[in-house]
DNA sequence: TTTTAACACGAAAACGTTTTCGGTTAATGT
DNA sequence: ACATTAACCGAAAACGTTTTCGTGTTAAAA
């Protein structure tokens, strides 16, 4: 990188002292327009930038929010990103984002590297094998150092902190419900293992829909796909149960199984029925197109990028951790 | 934030200089062992962390790489952030993205607030409203001030930097050609307007597949999709017309096109077939699924941080501008 | 006993800023 | 003519590191 201009060379250049040039490029009334024009001019033509490491070394605040999400290659988390980005700027905040790939290590690492004073704050979605080990030490860490966290959809109780999650219960009843509304009485449940809290919350949504209308809660209706290899084989074998209606947890699984029942000559909706979770590209152009859960993502991300910088702003006054519940829509398309 | 454990405080509790703590965390040999494990003991007691941004500050160094693409939620450059991360990762580089959502404004303030010494390179893609009004003055004066810059996917020749491209010339060939060995005679292409270059190209390849068939490249089959709100009106016209095919340029586009032509009562791929571009989930959930030119996102983010980083740590050596060409492969599916 | 070498540590500069606290000059008021 | 006050500018500290160069001990060698 060629030698940079800086605030030194500037001053050397023209004479003055650093205080001088610093003062007259913040427009001080201490410094007389005719310096500061010849300051400034000398600044303008050798495109002076000043450097934000100083800035922020000296400031210790760095005006970025840090982001750790599990996965990009995923429409939830990127409508979230989104949400965060706009959230941000509009409070003059930057955004810097990393992937933990859902493991346990890159998300520590992550943290590490993000939390030496880079960032004012931390916005992160647990990654599964985190989810899976049950080791929140890292979190437990942040918050013990007082650095602003905020949770978000993937959430652990036990972590005092912010907290933004979508109504999965609400979402599983609702999705349930639809379907038993639509005359279905034998609805399969295609999730995750337990570990993934959400997924277990959505199933708990689809029981009390169930029960609700006196219908049974079947072990064998009920599936948890474990390994992402696994997907095409298991919900085959579920479609040629005898069910007339899908709850899946996610767009891939809805779009496995509306293909699946194809290849096994049923008629989607007729013959079983398919809503999903996630309300992305996948659903919007399947044929028939999926009925979706939409998880309002960009909502998500913009409340809990809002709950950070009130802490971040706040700095002192400990208040008490608090959680954001975003309600869900039901998007009814073709498949249902 | 809580009050920060440093280098300071260490050495004032311990009564010792700064020097020495360094020293000891860093194990020097000049410090003996009796006080390396003292002062050890009280770091890791205290959890002391370096900060980052004093570290950067001495070392104008900070080993974290900037990205601006023009989008997230797209999934060609979702898998070029895989790329990148991962390629980052294994070279001990941080990466930091930001969005530019394709406007003009966002590129040129992201592209200031990480050149402020933030990064030691970047990589970009340029956005769509750029590309349009030609002004890129805000990159010129990056390479002028020789901090490392490489372009992907979109890039413009009058930058004077490494690149970074698919071979979109042949990538629109291989499509076209693939529907004329099919035997369609009449073969529409879905492309945007001249100024994203990519696009440009992609017709190219499509012209050139139909002069070598001595095909006639009719002005009429060819539409230029301006505005995000006018694709279906336009893709509904041209699916009337006299056509047997259609090259898409991309991967929303082909999946309308196979809509409108179901919609028309018109089978695919018997009655027209479609190829796209981007093979991502939409290209593989469609009924009927679409055969698409798959983008080797991933490879060309890998590819770009490489070269990014070869000139980040040769810096001084200025070596001339370098273009690395990713062919791109066919994926045939249902759809033609 | 004196010289030398090894060892253990500290002072200070440097990275690029901002800000507080003075200090100098000139103009103004009496 | 003297005191006061503006107006303008500079020195230095501070943010948290690392590193170079000294310097003071101590123990070994001469």
């Amino acid at each position: 990188m060629k030698q940079k201009v800086t605030i030194k060379t500037i001053a050397k250049e023209l004479g003055v002292s650093t205080s001088t040039v610093s003062k007259a490029l913040r427009d001080s009334h201490e410094i007389s327009t005719e310096t500061k024009d010849k300051i400034r001019a000398y600044a303008d033509h050798y495109n002076y930038k000043p450097n934000n490491l100083a800035l922020q070394l000296r400031n210790q605040k760095t005006k970025v929010i840090g982001v750790i999400l599990p996965k990009i290659v995923h429409h939830f988390f990127s409508t979230v990103i989104n949400g965060i980005e706009n959230g941000a700027r509009e409070k003059g905040y930057q955004v810097i984002v990393c992937f933990s790939n859902e493991t346990y290590q890159s998300e520590v690492d992550n943290l590490k590297v993000l939390s030496n004073g880079s960032v004012d704050g931390l916005l992160v979605s647990i990654a599964k094998e985190t989810l899976q080990n049950k080791k929140f030490n890292h979190f437990i860490d942040l918050v013990n150092e007082e650095i602003p966290l905020v949770l978000i959809d993937r959430v652990i109780d036990s972590i005092q902190c912010d907290k933004v999650i979508v109504d999965d219960i609400g979402a599983g009843y609702k999705a349930t419900k639809h379907l038993i509304d639509r005359g279905r009485k034998k609805i399969a449940f295609l999730g995750t293992p337990e570990h993934v809290n959400v997924g277990l919350l959505r199933q708990n949504g689809y029981a009390k829909a169930l029960k609700e209308s006196n219908m049974p809660v079947l072990r064998e209706r009920i599936i948890e796909i474990d390994d992402e290899k696994d997907v095409k084989p298991q919900i085959d074998r579920i479609i040629k149960e005898d069910i007339d209606a899908i709850f899946a947890v996610n767009e891939i699984y809805a779009a496995n199984a509306i293909r699946s029942a194809k290849e096994n000559g049923l008629r989607v909706p007729e013959d079983v029925a398919v809503v999903g979770f996630t309300d992305g590209l996948i659903s919007e152009f399947s044929t028939p197109s999926i009925s979706a859960i939409v998880q309002h993502g960009y909502t998500m991300g913009k409340q809990a990028v809002e709950l950070l910088i009130e802490r971040i702003e706040n700095e002192g006054e400990t208040f008490a951790p608090r959680t954001k519940v975003v309600s869900s829509n039901l998007n009814i398309r073709e498949s249902s």
